[in-house]
DNA sequence: ACGGTTTAAACC
DNA sequence: TGGTTTAAA
C-alpha cells in the first residue's frame, strides 16, 4: 500500500444484506413442500384469503404482489400455496420471523467486524478491516477468490441483469491487481461477502442478497439489483453515472412525501439533478418552502453525490419493542372494558418479548407507551374544526413497571388510558391499539444476567492475583508472526480504522457546528462492556490501588466454554477483545470464528 | 370494513 | 420532554 491516495486509504467496505422473500423462506424451511412452488405468506385468512405480506419469486413471476388479497392472488396464480402467519392472543404473532432473522444476523455478526440490524431481515456490515487484511496477502486473496466463485473483471455473474445494470455495476470495475483503487477493497469485500453468505446458508438454510460498496446508501442501493441469492458490487467509479439516471424515489429516504415534493415542486427527476442546487438552496427548500422533514440539506447534498458518512454500528437487538392490532369498522372498540380486554392481550405478548430481551440482550425497558386511533369526527377548538373524517392518533407514555409482567403492564397502560379515553372512545370507537416498550437500557442482572453465566470466569479470576501479575493493558502488538483463524479476525491492520470512535469533547462541539445534523450524532450510550461490568463489580470489594494495572485480566482458559458458546456474538466479541495474552487453542473455537469455507 | 404489524428517526 | 409524523420492511 505504498502508492495509495488518501481517499483510497480511508475507503470503507460497507455491505447491505437482505434476506430473499424472507417470511416465505422461513415457512419453506418448516415445510419443504413449499420449495420451488409459488407461495405467499398471508395474515388473517378469514377475509378474502388474507393479506399477502411476503411472496416467493415463483409467485412474483406470476403477477402476485405484496398487499394483494390471497383470493386475488389465486386469480392470477391458481396453484399458489398460501401460508398463514401464526396467531397468539388474537393477533398475528411474528415471533418466528424475528427469531429466524436473529439467527441469520448472529452468523453475520460472527463473520464481520460490525453488524447493524436495521429490520427484521436486513442489516449493514462493515468489513473494511477484513477486506484490507485479505488484500494484504495476495496469495490468500486469490485462493479464496477461487473458492468463493466471485468473478472479477467479467460480467458472467450478471447473467440476469439488464444492460444498464451490467454497465453500471460491473464491467471492468474491479481490478484487484491495481492497489491504488478503491475497487480492490470491494473486490476483497466481495470474496468475504460470498463467504458470509455461504456461512448463513450453511448455518441457517437461508439465502440472502447483498450490496457491496463504500457506504450505507450505496450498498443499500444495489443489494436488491440481482435478487434472489446474488450479491452486487457498486464501484465508486460508477456512482455518478448511476445517480444521474436514478429516479429520485428509488433512493432510500426519498420514497415518500419528500421525494414527491422535490419532484413536482422542483421538477427534479433523478437523484443527480439535486446537484444543481447549492447547499444553501437546499437548506432554504428544506426549511422555507414546505419541503418538510429531513431538515438536513447537508444529507441531500451529500446523497446526490454518492456521499454518506453514517457509520455502521454494532447492534443486533431492537431499540424498542411494540405490538398492536387494528379493529376495523364494526369491530372497533366501543367501551373501556373492550379496550382493556385487548390491552390485556397485547400486554401478554409485550411481557413475553421483554422477558426475552432481558435474557438475550440484558435489556430492561424504562418507558411504556400506549397509542390508539380513534375515528373521532368532531374536534372543535377556538371556533376551528379540525379533522372531520380522518383517524386521530394519540399516544401517552408512562414509566415501565419494575416487574414488567402482563398484569403490571396492563395496569400501567389502563391507568394512563382511562384518564382521557372514555368519552372519546365511546363516541367514535377505537380503531387501533398499540403498546410498546422503549428506552431499553442495558443492565446487569444476577438471576438471568451475564454474571451468573460467567460464573467460572468470576471464580477463576478471584482465585488468582499473583499469577496474573504479568497482565497489563497493552497496545496490541504488531503481529510479527502470521495470525490465523480467530486471531486474524482481531488483528488490526496498519492503517487505523475506528469508524465509531467518539471524538473528544471539544472536537465534538466543533463537529456539531459543521455537521449540521446531516449525519447521525451518536451519543454513545456508555455501553457497559462485559469487561467493565465484571471489573466494576470487582473493584467495589477489591479496592484497586493502581490505575494502569488491570486486575484479574481474563484469559481464555478461565472462560467457561459452554457459557461462552451461548453468548450472543456481540458479547463473544467483548469477551474476546478483553483477552489479550492467550489465544484459544486450535480445535474448538476455531469452529465458531473461522471464515466459513465451502467444504 | 377491509394492506396489518412492526421498527427507527426527525420534528416541534 | 412527550407526542406526532414520516419512512421503511
Ligand atoms: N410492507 C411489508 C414489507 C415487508 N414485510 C416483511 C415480510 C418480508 O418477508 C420481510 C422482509 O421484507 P422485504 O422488503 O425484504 O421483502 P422480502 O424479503 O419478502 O423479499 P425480497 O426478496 O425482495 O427481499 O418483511 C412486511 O411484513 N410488510
Ligand atoms: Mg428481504
Amino acid at each position: 500500500m505504498s502508492h495509495t491516495s488518501k481517499a483510497t486509504e480511508r475507503a470503507r467496505c460497507v455491505v447491505h444484506v437482505d434476506l430473499d422473500c424472507f417470511y416465505v423462506q422461513v415457512e419453506r424451511k418448516m415445510n419443504p413442500e413449499l420449495l420451488k412452488v409459488p407461495c405467499a405468506v398471508v395474515q388473517y385468512n378469514k377475509f378474502q384469503g388474507g393479506g399477502i405480506i411476503a411472496l416467493s419469486y415463483e409467485a412474483k413471476a406470476r403477477g402476485v404482489r405484496r398487499s394483494m388479497r390471497g383470493n386475488d392472488a389465486r386469480v392470477v396464480c391458481p396453484d399458489i400455496r398460501l401460508v398463514t402467519v401464526p396467531t397468539a392472543n388474537e393477533k398475528a404473532d411474528l415471533t418466528r420471523y424475528r427469531n429466524a432473522g436473529s439467527s441469520v444476523f448472529e452468523v453475520c455478526a460472527r463473520h464481520s467486524d460490525l453488524c447493524e440490524r436495521t429490520s427484521i431481515d436486513e442489516a449493514y456490515l462493515d468489513i473494511t478491516l477484513q477486506a484490507r487484511t485479505l488484500l494484504s496477502n495476495m496469495d490468500e486473496f486469490k485462493r479464496r477468490l477461487r473458492l468463493s466463485g466471485v468473478m472479477i473483471g467479467t460480467e458472467s455473474n450478471l447473467a440476469d441483469s439488464d444492460e444498464f445494470e451490467k454497465e453500471i455495476f460491473w464491467k471492468d470495475s474491479l481490478q484487484p491487481e491495481n492497489n491504488d483503487t478503491q475497487d480492490s477493497l470491494l473486490a476483497a469485500g466481495s470474496v468475504i461477502v460470498a463467504e458470509i453468505r455461504a456461512a448463513v446458508k450453511d448455518k441457517t438454510g437461508y439465502t440472502l442478497s447483498a450490496g457491496i460498496s463504500h457506504n450505507k446508501m450505496l450498498s443499500k442501493l444495489v443489494s436488491g439489483k440481482n435478487k434472489p441469492n446474488k450479491q452486487t458490487v457498486l464501484s465508486s467509479t460508477k456512482v455518478e453515472k448511476l445517480l444521474s439516471r436514478l429516479p429520485l424515489r428509488d433512493l432510500n429516504g426519498f420514497g415518500g412525501k419528500l421525494g414527491d415534493k422535490l419532484i413536482d415542486k422542483c421538477s427534479i427527476k433523478y437523484v443527480g439533478d439535486l446537484k444543481k442546487y447549492s447547499l444553501m438552496k437546499l437548506a432554504k427548500m428544506a426549511i422555507g418552502s414546505e419541503i418538510v422533514r429531513i431538515n438536513s440539506a447537508t444529507w441531500m447534498s451529500q446523497a446526490c453525490r454518492g456521499i454518506c458518512t453514517e457509520t455502521v454500528k454494532s447492534r443486533i437487538a431492537a431499540k424498542s419493542i411494540s405490538c398492536g392490532k387494528t379493529f376495523r369498522g364494526p369491530t372497533r372498540l366501543r367501551s373501556i372494558d373492550n379496550v382493556k380486554e385487548y390491552i390485556d392481550k397485547l400486554s401478554i405478548e409485550l411481557a413475553e418479548r421483554l422477558q426475552n430481551a432481558k435474557q438475550k440482550h440484558r435489556q430492561v425497558a424504562k418507558l411504556i407507551t400506549v397509542s390508539y386511533h380513534t375515528g373521532s369526527k368532531t374536534v372543535k377548538r377556538k371556533g376551528q374544526e379540525i379533522n372531520l373524517t380522518g383517524n386521530i392518533s394519540k399516544s401517552r407514555s408512562c414509566r415501565c413497571p419494575a416487574t414488567p409482567n402482563a398484569v403490571n403492564i396492563s395496569k400501567a397502560v389502563m391507568q394512563v388510558l382511562e384518564k382521557e379515553l372514555d368519552s372519546e372512545c365511546i363516541r367514535a370507537g377505537v380503531t387501533c391499539l398499540y403498546i410498546g416498550a422503549s428506552k431499553l437500557e442495558n443492565v446487569r442482572d444476577e438471576a438471568t444476567g451475564i454474571d451468573t453465566l460467567l460464573k467460572k470466569v468470576v471464580s477463576a479470576s478471584t482465585a488468582t492475583s499473583e499469577s496474573d501479575s504479568h497482565l497489563y493493558i497493552q497496545k496490541p502488538k504488531q503481529a510479527a508472526k502470521r495470525r490465523t483463524g480467530i486471531e486474524q479476525m482481531f488483528t488490526r491492520p496498519l492503517t487505523p480504522y475506528e469508524p465509531n470512535k467518539k471524538p473528544n469533547r471539544s472536537l465534538q462541539a466543533a463537529t456539531r457546528v459543521s455537521n449540521d445534523g446531516g449525519d447521525i450524532q451518536q451519543k454513545e450510550e456508555t455501553k457497559p462492556t462485559i469487561h467493565n461490568l465484571f471489573f466494576r463489580a470487582k473493584s467495589k470489594s477489591t479496592k484497586s490501588n493502581s490505575s494502569i494495572r488491570i486486575q484479574n485480566q481474563l484469559t481464555w482458559n478461565q472462560v467457561d466454554q459452554t457459557v461462552f458458546r451461548e453468548l450472543p456474538s456481540e458479547l463473544q466479541k467483548e469477551v474476546m477483545s478483553s483477552i489479550r495474552s492467550e489465544m484459544p487453542q486450535q480445535a474448538t473455537r476455531r469452529k465458531r470464528f473461522k471464515w466459513s469455507q465451502k467444504p
